[in-house]
RNA sequence: GGCGAUGUGGCCGAGUGGUUAGGCAACGGUCUGCAAAACCGUCCACAGCAGUUCGAUUCUGCUCGUCGCCUCCA
């Protein structure tokens, strides 16, 4: 299995610390407003990462934080007048909420930030005792990035061009230089309510944002781990930064491999509230939240996000959701043809064949797009199998909740179409009567009447097919 | 403004100095009472402009678009 990996550039074998176990970092959300769908382009990603490892046998160990204090909580918990921690509780419900609708595995460790305060203090202390970390006038703490010298290393960016070339004017900081980043920040009177004032040595005020991952992977991943993912806006400073802190603090190397999902646009343009092209999942599950005026399925959505490879930038369209809805469908429909047939010609052979290109393909760094074009073929492949005569279209099914393992779209769920209202089998029987008797002007007008109330039929040689329309 | 990415047919994408990548969608055909599903077929791209070359999508230069980082951000 091999991985492309940020630090490197490269695409490098995966070799796990420990065998056959994968210790893995995802950084979650900052609690303060719906997370939109570039967000969970990001976690589907990292979805798909776990469920694929763990499809090839690794037991895996994910933490997922969630930053529940920074800039933007205080200013909008203290703008609402509430406090931090009850302004925040919605949007980690809804955020819990969100993941479930796209199926994602949940996590083994949703630590939060607010937790894991006394392990950042820890980490604060030892940097200052090493001089690493320095105290400026205002009484906030600073990493002083010159005392690491790979820095810049993870986003390939020489700190001193950097430092010149920055747009911020350098006599608005405390600190020694633009790019030392807080570790510890001293309250001020903007952050109202929120502050620690239990360490005495730091004084009271409150962690930097950095400092929160590297204490947090620590606490449950120990000082090294396999793999950090990520957004890309991340890798530089908080990635870099988060390295600076643990590796100085620890002397040992902090993660292996970095992986980064490039960014989700929204009609070729980046999504900005300002732009009015910012979307959350809740727009698209809510007819009235987007421009289409029509609701999406959740797994429509999770499929869209799943089927452009991570690492290059995403084109969101609502077309695109329109064309992958019928791409799910086939599937489906596949399935639920198999799914009649008990017994018959053997289809060991597909299945051994795509298998082994489907994990071709998702070794060679979650190359998803060839994965999915194994799987259509197969689809291709099966029907025309069914087309000559009947087959074992159990092992069919089988082989898709296996793959539905890795890709988590729940076909099983759409294959259970559920029992049907007495009177709608009652109109499908009346139908079949009147076909018989080749009254079809009465047949079409059941077909019809049922399609408005989303049952579509098909007629097969084995008799009428049903299933639910889309939403 | 500084630094850095990226641009392949409607969409996702592999790849190469010269031979149709592939998948999805769309459209057409077959089947069907009509549909649906399925199958078959069609769609010959490489941002633009120069240059190198016998030949460039693939190499070089410039231009344009989009995006990222430089301040919080998946």
């Amino acid at each position: 299995m091999q991985f492309f990996n940020t630090l490197t550039r490269q695409q490098e074998e995966f070799v796990p610390m420990e065998p056959g176990k994968v210790k893995l970092y995802t950084c979650g959300p900052t609690v303060h407003d719906f997370a939109h769908i570039g967000n969970f382009r990001t976690y589907v990603f990292e979805d798909l990462l776990r469920r694929y490892l763990r499809y090839r046998g690794y037991q895996v160990t994910q933490v997922m934080n969630l930053t529940d204090v920074e800039d933007k909580i205080i200013r909008k918990s203290i703008a609402a007048g509430v406090h931090f921690k009850e302004y925040t509780k919605p949007y980690i419900e809804a955020f819990f909420e969100d993941l479930k609708r796209l199926n994602i595995q949940p996590a083994e460790h949703y630590p939060r930030a607010t937790e894991h305060v006394d392990g950042m203090v820890e980490m604060i202390r030892d940097l200052l005792q090493k001089g690493i970390a320095y105290r400026s006038e205002d009484g906030s703490i600073y990493y002083n990035i010159t005392k690491f010298p790979s820095y810049g290393q993870l986003a390939h960016i020489c700190v001193s061009e950097l430092v010149s070339g920055a747009r911020v004017a350098q006599d608005e900081y405390e600190k020694d230089s633009a790019c030392d980043f807080a570790l510890w920040k001293a309250w001020d009177e903007a952050d109202g309510h929120v502050y620690w004032d239990q360490y005495e040595d730091l004084g009271k005020g409150r962690p930097g944002w950095h400092i929160e991952c590297s204490a947090m992977s620590r606490a449950i991943l120990g000082d090294s781990f396999d793999i950090h993912c990520g957004g890309v806006d991340n890798i530089f400073p908080h990635h870099q930064n988060e390295i600076a802190q643990s590796e100085a603090f620890s002397g040992k190397k902090f993660v292996n491999y970095w992986l980064h999902s490039e960014h989700l646009q929204v009609e070729s343009y980046k999504m900005s509230k300002s732009k009015g092209n910012f979307i959350t999942l809740r727009d698209l599950l809510d007819p009235q939240g987007n421009p289409s005026r029509r609701a999406y399925d959740p797994m429509v959505i999770r499929f869209s996000l799943l089927s452009a490879s991570y690492g290059s930038r995403m084109n969101f369209k609502y077309e695109g959701l329109q064309q992958d809805e019928k791409a799910l469908e086939r599937i489906v429909a596949l399935l639920r043809r198999a799914q009649e047939q008990t017994a018959g010609e053997s289809v060991d052979d597909l299945v051994e064949k795509t298998r082994a290109e489907f994990i071709r393909h998702m070794d060679n760094n979650l190359l998803i797009t060839e994965a999915l074009a194994a799987l259509f073929n197969f689809v291709t492949d099966v029907n025309k199998r069914m087309d000559a005569g009947p087959i074992n279209g159990q092992k069919v099914v089988e082989f898709w909740n296996e793959i539905d393992e890795v890709l988590g779209l729940n076909l099983k769920e759409k294959l259970q179409t559920g029992p049907l209202d007495e009177d709608i089998e009652k109109l499908i029987e009346e139908r079949q009567a009147a076909r018989k008797a080749k009254n079809f002007a009465r047949s079409d007008e059941i077909r019809n009447q049922l399609l408005a109330q989303g049952i579509v039929l098909e007629d097969t040689p084995q008799g009428v097919r049903w299933k639910r329309s889309s939403p």
